[in-house]
DNA sequence: CAAGACCTTCACCGGATCTTCAAAAGTCCC
DNA sequence: GGGACTTTTGAAGATCCGGTGAAGGTCTTG
């Protein structure tokens, strides 16, 4: 068994190291620290789910366990353990080589989005919550980022007041469409070159706002 | 189907959107940008492995596929276009759940790579637990220690207290939100040379704390 | 089991931000 | 060019938010 999976993944190119019980584990992960862990839960000399837990304890390294026990409630407890997969016997090698290469994929830092948008030489990160015009960080508050990014996510649509309002303020909305005015006024003060001529924030007339489309 | 996993999820505490065709996924996607995507292959209107190449193509946001084809090719195939998981049905709707927490868990924060993150002259050893400021070693609790390590893991990115309390005492959470703030300014007594002007742990008016970025 | 460490909650304060209003300026269409 | 309507703008008062210190509760550890 151990020798197949080795196969597999050393065919994918992988370097492998394997051992064949509890406490062998332990010491080779502490002394190699790898990339990523297969753990059989039926290791001879010490509990599956004991050596998970250690692990994690030391280290955030990626866990996918490998077992013959199917029982629900064995693949919950390993997941909740912070194993990052649980595979069960039988299983295709093709496929643990798959699963090993989206858990990898993920954890070595693809993080989930850079979420950055860009138009002209306006910069709206919104992960970060930061925005610049040029390289300039503009400081917004609440209210002026979240009616930028909110027109930043659809550049070109427009929206009519009562939708910003709604975005702004939550659903339960309630109050003066205009007020949406003033904001846009502070905004573009802020990231308009000259926000008599606003090249970003385009008013549409008797609708509402847009953002400019990159070019 | 889609009401058993929209209620388990719920359940757990997520927030869902469920839409019942390809081009719906699709547009749905691109308007609330979710964290996390649990796509069925099955979906009508649109191949199902086109949905997930074309998300993907968009951004790096999870996917997890949950589908009626058992094919071992279908499998790999899934997973190589870039999905995180691959559930076949029938499947158990707690197991989803543990899945779901446990993509969201690596793509949310836990990267492997660095284990001593650097900013400034703030050294933060994830490993061993340390942390120095210069090279005067901090004493940190278990809380604080936890609220920097996971803003440290993506510095620049905005957490909200939320966010940091599901970290801090798992997804259970439940409580005062503001009980980060006190975490926080602890932390900052500990780790600020000046703890009225961070030049660390900022905070972001509205929404959260972020630590500040290497230069 | 008791001391100490740690965590949670609360209420108050000052400052940041939001809302509202009315006047001024602009736009549209005939 | 003019009327009706819409948007812009500045300022002021109201509101919201984060920092803080203290008090009490809970967990750990010897």
């Amino acid at each position: 068994m151990r020798q197949v999976v080795r196969a597999y993944l050393e065919q994918a190119g992988f370097r492998v190291i394997a051992v064949g019980d509890g406490p062998s584990a332990l010491h080779a992960f502490r002394r190699e620290r790898p990339d990523l862990i297969v753990l059989d839960l039926m290791l001879p000399g010490m509990d599956g789910f004991e050596i998970c837990r250690t692990i994690r304890r030391e280290s955030g390294v990626p866990i996918i366990i490998l077992t013959a026990r199917v029982e629900e409630e064995d693949r919950v407890v390993g997941l909740e353990l912070g194993a990052d997969d649980y595979i069960t016997k039988p299983f295709s090698p093709r496929e643990l080589v798959a699963r090993v290469r989206a858990v990898l994929r993920r954890a070595q830092g693809e993080v989930t989005a850079p979420a950055v948008i860009r138009i002209g030489d306006l910069t709206i990160d919104l992960d970060r919550r930061e925005v610049r015009v040029g390289d300039r960080e503009v400081h917004l508050t609440p209210t002026e980022f979240e009616l930028l990014a909110t027109m930043a996510r659809h550049p070109g649509r427009v929206f009519t007041r009562l939708q910003l309002l709604e975005r702004v303020q939550g659903v339960a909305y309630e109050g003066y469409e205009r007020t949406i005015d003033a904001h846009i006024k502070n905004l573009r003060q802020k990231i308009e070159p000259d926000p008599k001529n606003p090249q970003y924030v385009l008013t549409v007339y008797g609708v509402g706002y847009k953002l400019r489309e990159a070019e």
